[in-house]
DNA sequence: ATGCTTGTGTAACATATGTTACATCTATTT
DNA sequence: AAATAGATGTAACATATGTTACACAAGCAT
């Protein structure tokens, strides 16, 4: 017994020290943390690289926490091809915009990008424990506005017409987040054309239209940006 | 005065009835009603037909709720284009997942399709009252997660390859709605092709391929599934 | 080094969609 | 009834993208 509690007080040690860093729990003090993780009824789940975490149709009864790793969620369409919404590192809340509302249904799939914990937490305790805390509440609504600000850019970006567009797009937010003329290509072109929604030998083709065209110089992974003023003309 | 308290209370009651309908006051009593809508300070806004109630970029800092008429939210891509994403009938919150969040503006345009009336409430206010009333806060992580439901379904819709496979989708979920095999487009041709982020002749095209292949039939506004199997087939 | 896997470039071709233009039809207004 | 505006059908053509196939390079394990 006095064992046991010893490992629970381990385990919530670890995981307040993890929790810490989610934006869930911004600007509360250890003790409101402390309180709110011990008030949750929560399941402690590990997958493996390459596992499925949630199915598409799966019910949502559980607020997911993703404690360590990283995965992913794709959306499938009928014919089974699937589109990459997004990669996730640990720690986040996954799916916080699907716990509530009419159809509890998730309406993507979520694959362990690598070998992953996951804390899985009963709706009702987790609703529970925000009517009670003010500042959990405030950050739950920005983290699900968050995710609708993403939902919102993401529709935008499949909604632009061409690749070169879309390729365009994507290297100007690159070079926003990295600073420097010369963006470095976070992912291969193949996991790039299903980020997209394109097959790989058109985003190939682009790429090096672009290149061609003296837009961009393409060593690898590194990509410089050569014309600013055309690239930004490829969004239109 | 006593003039102006008689008229405050007349909006306030006809505020009340309107607010009734709508899901954000679901399950509440009147008083409670009553005293949230107390609590905020709103302006009330007329909008005519066809102007622009929020336009995109500009920042969020209200709560809109849609008190009469209807209005569309539209998202443009850079060249101007601009992609209906969907109509609105009061009474509605309006962009309930921007409000918080750290990217406060927002991601897309607000047309009246019609005059409406619309409520305005500072977002704090909004916060504060949220925060003291469990049921009122429920029923605003619901519009969200509704909300949330809906941009992915669309990112869904979206990303759908084919005219074709939009039209069947539509189609099908037409059929789900209406029960029955003959459809009634609620839209002209013009304004779907706005909907799917298609040019009008193409889908027009799609129309009568599908309608040549018989099927589907068409008569104006009517389209009578005649055969859901091939429909579904368009799907993929 | 050898083989294996994965990523990438590229070519020929098929296909879907956009573009533009015009004819028709319908409903509404005058 | 005539005129007008809006919605729809359609055709010819341009273009972007998918499809399939193959060659080659890079990285990794044996």
């Amino acid at each position: 017994m006095l064992h046991k509690h010893k490992y629970f007080s381990f385990v919530a040690k670890k995981m307040i020290n993890i929790l810490t860093r989610s934006s869930l729990f911004k600007d509360m003090t250890e003790n409101e943390k402390k309180e709110c993780i011990g008030s949750f009824h929560f399941q402690l789940k590990k997958y493996k690289k390459n596992q499925v975490v949630v199915y598409a149709q799966d019910k949502v009864i559980q607020q997911l926490i993703l404690l360590s790793g990283a995965v992913k969620n794709e959306m499938s369409d009928f014919n089974g091809k699937s589109i990459k919404i997004t990669d996730i590192e640990a720690p986040r809340l996954l799916a916080p915009g699907f716990l509530f509302g009419n159809m509890n249904h998730y309406p993507v799939s979520i694959f362990a990008n690598t070998d992953c914990e996951i804390m899985a937490i009963n709706r009702d305790d987790f609703l529970n424990t925000l009517l009670k805390n003010d500042q959990l509440q405030l950050n739950f609504l920005n983290l699900i506005s968050n995710q609708t600000q993403f939902l919102t850019r993401k529709i935008n970006f499949l909604n632009l017409k061409t690749i070169k567009a879309k390729v365009a797009h994507y290297l100007l937010n690159l070079y926003k987040r990295q600073h420097k003329q010369t963006v470095l290509l976070p992912q291969s072109q193949t996991q790039l054309a299903e980020l997209f929604g394109v097959t790989r030998p058109s985003l190939s083709r682009t790429i090096n239209e672009l290149s061609h065209e003296g837009v961009v110089r393409i060593e690898a992974k590194r990509i410089t940006i050569l014309d600013m003023e055309a690239l930004k003309q490829c969004l239109s």
